[in-house]
DNA sequence: GCAAGGACGTA
DNA sequence: GTACGTCCTTGCA
């Protein structure tokens, strides 16, 4: 028991409001459960972290001084409390216990009295006025006070000597802060109270009046007493009026929250001194509840041998064995072999066919039952789940970490699932929001990070067993930077992707609804969203859980229905060679990333907003007024309100348009200001896209840029990139190249660029079998010169520029599925003579047009084209009723065939240049593709003969599946930089 | 704070 | 006329 010690000035006494703690733990805290019996236990965690913390930190470096001379841990007695009998509606909105809270109450009494501190309650009184009185009596004597407790109402007890913990928040509370929350000191938040009430706990206050104008009108009158004596004086009519009708209510809601500072205690404070808790007993409690890290840590500091201690006998669980998910996984397995041949034997056959049907019957029957889901907290149980995943040799995968980016993203947590809800998470880095002050920030009861890595390992890497993944790049770049290299693997959104690209949408909820029917947990129920959003490792352990499990749950069976889909629709090949091997791929050039001169963007920066101001200066000039020149808005009504120029156009919007080709139309006639928006427009692009942000994606680990590839964003196979988009850095202009050089080769390298000449019209030679335009390329000519020549009968010798010009525009225009419209719009001449020149191509090149019919009927009646390598690009509105919509589904169609078969080829590449160079005992490393080009690292003394390599690999990509007819030819130059490598 | 629209960089 | 991603302004909550 504590003993007796008469508190004396320089004393700290600590109060702990007990019952309060309980309810913020619960709802702040991962919710912990004893791992033997599932009893809730993580309020009663928490608390026994933060009393070991106080009661060490005399020695400890928690910060938290000086260590407490008494300690007092404070209860609600009773609901019946004075409060109630002068306002029966006192905290009567008080919603009932949860269930997983009630036995907590009693146990962290038992945790108080296992510290050996003293416990307090009294009859008709609530903790907070006990805390009060014992605070107020400390204070007298000269002795510092702190209060642990989120409760508001507590503020009004800060002073000089008197501050407030928020466990939750770990946040000191001190005057500035309450002034902070209240808008006046402590000696006024009764009255504040008083006027603004308090919903939660019934306070009722006067209506229409909150803490801002309860603050604001103090601050003008004083105190509650005068403002109400003088109500008549307020400006506000209805705040006047309000401060008059409801004055009782105010003067009675004072008494709800003026805290009692005088009661008589039943424990004197002399009674709670602070004394060194018996370390066995404390150790017996510990272990009672399980908590593995705590009992570690007080048997250490105590000098006991835990294993030599018994649990607490009257609160240890009566342990019950968990059933293995290894003999689990296998009884479903055999469950599902039986399922499956049943459903095949009613088709009559075993076809792929029939086992679609059966796999997608099996997932809309087997209800996702997440209450089956364990939170792995040992090595014991980890070792259990690994064991039944290479009993399955098949294991769901997915990683929870702290950031979308997995470049700079930390490991959280690992979910596994081995069948149908059959799963578990393993939280490895999750910290509770008490850290900081009062605990290491590491929830209890997580394998340490290392520990678990090395234990996946081998199941990881394991060839024996595939590890499925939903979006597996992610994935594995976050497992390849804790050393594991994930092999082999299968990915759901790629399958996906193969199958029904341009369908629907292949992220896993919207995959889970249509083939599971099922709706997975958002990840906005587990962290929330917009401003309060918290990070993963703040996430409750339950719900992290119930999340995390869930998605590998889902990822396996979405894999059970997909990966018989690829049998069945034949598309096998193109997911194992487009596909899958981009994983790694991509994997490994994004956490290469690329080195930027940031000092020369910094550079370039300067010089353009130096340009931007010189431009804005001329520009408010010419416009009479000055406007802000990113505003199309504002630009459209100066220019065509305003100034009153002709060749306004109207966006489909209705406003007015002032887009580059309207802007640049305008210059030609001689207007300035539209020149000058020009250059200013380019130079915000310029900076703000370029200059400014790409130096803010460098990693302060590896000092270079790491885009995002992304491997199924697009509808015709081609990849994207994003965070930063490195496939749309300038290179028109002489200024956007400047941009270009800030990409630079590491020291003691250079940059290598390889790119397809002219890919998608050798192709559409290829695909449409023009002889003509084949021959051509086989001849290595100037193929727009060829086609102008043919077109006009003009010779290439001598040609005009604005003749070739003219073709390469319709050259183009053939791959973007042309239209009169369009190239009359691009080469600024009107439709008909537009339509002409499509008309002669079409009779020049007959073959064209027959591709281009077949696309379209292929197209509406498959609603799909397919590449020369069978990649599927769908288009589902094809047959749309709406002709502007039909034609723009019909040229995108005709242009998928050409554009799908270019990212196919350029993706047979990628996926082999890797081993082609290690063949050849070559390091260089590819970083980066844009389309019809790829970037390499290479070193110096290794460039010549790495570059026969690179080209060869590119040149023969489509072999051996297709053999093309036209020559592909590529270039590749080394430089220092991108630009001049280009 | 968020979504839509406009504008514009690339292949 | 194809395919993307990002920045800024604007209008709404």
């Amino acid at each position: 028991m504590p003993e007796t010690d008469p508190l004396e000035a320089g004393d700290h006494l600590v109060l702990i409001d007990g019952s309060a703690y309980i309810f913020r733990a619960y709802h702040a805290l991962p919710p912990l459960t004893r791992t033997s019996d599932k009893l809730p236990v993580g309020a009663v965690a928490g608390f026994c972290n933060m009393l070991w913390k106080l009661v060490r930190a005399g020695e400890s470096h928690s910060g938290f001084s000086p260590a407490p001379t008494h300690l007092a841990v404070v209860f609600d007695k009773s609901e019946q409390t004075f409060r109630k009998e002068i306002y029966p509606l006192y905290k009567a909105q008080r919603p009932d216990l949860p269930d997983d809270l009630i036995p907590q109450f009693p146990l962290i009494r038992e945790a108080t009295r296992a510290f050996d501190l003293a416990c307090v309650e009294q009859e008709g009184f609530e903790a907070d006025d006990l805390m009060a009185t014992y605070a107020e009596e400390a204070k007298a004597k000269g002795a510092l006070v702190t209060i642990i407790s989120s409760d508001k109402d507590m503020m009004q007890l800060v002073g000089e000597k008197v501050r407030m913990y928020d466990p939750m928040k770990d946040r000191a509370i001190g005057i500035d802060e309450v002034f902070e929350k209240f808008g006046v000191g402590p000696e006024r938040v009764v009255d504040v109270q008083s006027l603004a009430g308090d919903s939660v706990d019934n306070v009722p206050g006067v209506p229409g009046i909150g803490v801002k104008t309860a603050a604001q009108l103090l601050g003008e009158y004083g105190d509650l007493d005068t403002l109400l004596a003088r109500a008549e004086e307020i400006r506000q009519p209805k705040r006047r009026q309000s401060l008059i009708d409801f004055a009782d209510q105010a003067r009675l809601s004072r008494e709800l929250v003026t805290l009692k500072r005088d009661v008589v205690l039943d424990v004197p404070l002399a009674d709670v001194a602070v004394v060194e808790p018996e370390g066995r007993r404390l150790v017996a409690f510990l272990k009672a509840m399980e908590f593995t890290t705590l009992t570690r840590r007080v048997a250490e500091a105590y000098g006991v041998e835990a294993a030599e201690i018994e649990p607490d006998p009257r609160l240890k669980a009566g342990a019950d064995p968990a059933i293995s998910p290894v003999a689990a996984a296998q009884e479903k397995a055999e469950d599902d072999e039986e399922t499956e041949e049943a459903a095949a034997r009613g088709e009559g056959e075993l076809t792929p066919a029939a086992l679609v049907g059966a796999r997608i019957a099996e997932a809309t029957a087997t209800p996702v039952d997440r209450s089956k889901y364990e939170t792995v907290a040992t090595p014991e149980r980890l070792a259990a789940w690994i064991a039944a995943a290479r009993e399955a040799g098949i294991v769901a995968l997915d990683t929870e970490t702290t950031s979308l980016d997995a470049m700079q993203a930390e490991l959280v947590g690992v979910s596994l699932a081995v069948g149908p809800s059959l799963a578990c998470y393993i939280p490895l880095g999750h910290k509770g929001g008490d850290d900081g002050l009062f605990s290491e920030g590491l929830l209890p009861d997580q394998i340490p990070v290392n520990a678990a890595v090395e234990a996946l390992r081998p199941l990881l890497e394991d060839p024996a067993v595939l590890k499925v993944g939903q979006n597996m790049k992610y994935d594995w770049l976050m497992l390849k930077r804790y050393g594991i290299d994930v092999t082999p693997h299968d990915d759901t959104m790629l399958m996906s992707y193969v199958l029904d690209a341009g369908a629907g949408p292949h992220g896993m909820d919207p995959l889970s609804e249509r083939w599971l029917k099922h709706t997975p947990i958002k990840y906005e129920e587990v962290c929330g969203k917009g401003k309060g959003q918290i990070c993963f490792d703040r996430a409750a352990i339950d719900k992290a859980t119930a999340y995390a499990a869930e998605d590998a749950d889902v990822t396996l069976r979405l894999w059970r229905v997909l990966k018989p889909r690829l049998v069945a629709e034949g598309k096998v090949s193109v997911y194992e060679t487009l596909e899958r091997p981009l994983v790694a791929v991509l994997g490994r050039m994004e956490m290469r990333g690329v080195a930027i001169d940031r000092q020369m963007l910094s550079r370039l920066s300067g010089e353009f907003a130096q340009g931007m101001a010189r431009l804005e200066a001329e520009i408010g000039e010419l416009a009479g007024e000055p406007f802000n020149p990113g505003s199309p808005k504002q630009l459209g009504d100066i220019l065509f309100g305003k100034m009153g120029l002709p060749g306004g156009r109207k966006t489909p919007t209705g406003a007015w348009s002032t887009g580059a080709d309207v802007l640049d139309d305008l210059a030609e006639q001689g207007h300035e200001l539209p020149r000058r928006i020009l250059d200013w427009r380019q130079l915000q692009k310029l900076k703000s896209t370029y200059t400014d942000a790409l130096p803010t994606y460098l990693n302060p680990e590896t000092g270079r840029v790491h885009s995002s590839f992304a491997l199924a964003a697009t509808t015709t196979g081609r990849l994207s990139s994003s965070e930063p988009n490195l496939q749309n850095i300038p290179v028109r202009t002489e200024e956007g190249r400047k941009i270009r050089k800030a990409f630079v080769a590491a020291p003691g390298c250079k940059l290598v660029s390889a790119d397809y000449s002219q890919i998608e019209l050798r192709l559409l030679a290829e695909i449409a079998e023009v002889p003509a335009l084949r021959q051509a390329f086989q001849d290595g000519l100037d193929i727009h010169a060829m086609t102008a020549s043919e077109m006009f009968g003009v010779p290439v010798a001598g040609m005009p520029g604005e003749v070739r010009r003219r073709a390469k525009a319709i050259n183009f225009g053939i791959i973007y599925g042309i239209s009169a419209f369009g190239l009359a719009n691009q080469l600024a001449i009107p439709r008909e003579e537009a339509g002409a020149y499509i008309k002669r191509y079409f009779e020049r090149f007959p073959g064209i047009r027959d591709y281009m019919d077949a696309t379209r009927a292929y197209a509406r009646e498959h609603g799909y084209v397919e590449t020369l390598f069978g990649r599927r690009c769908h288009y589902p509105d094809i047959n749309a009723k709406n002709p502007s919509i039909r034609a723009f589904n019909e040229r995108a169609a005709i242009n998928a065939r050409l554009q799908g078969t270019a990212a196919d080829i350029i993706r047979r590449a990628m996926a082999r240049v890797e081993a082609a160079l290690q063949a050849a005992r070559l390091s260089a490393r590819m970083l980066l593709q844009v389309h019809d080009e790829l970037i390499f690292e290479v070193p110096d003394e290794e460039i010549a003969a790495t570059l026969p390599v690179i080209t060869r690999v590119m040149e023969q990509a489509p072999l051996p599946a297709v053999a093309l007819r036209v020559p592909l030819r590529v270039d590749a130059r080394a430089a220092e930089n991108w630009d001049e490598a280009h």
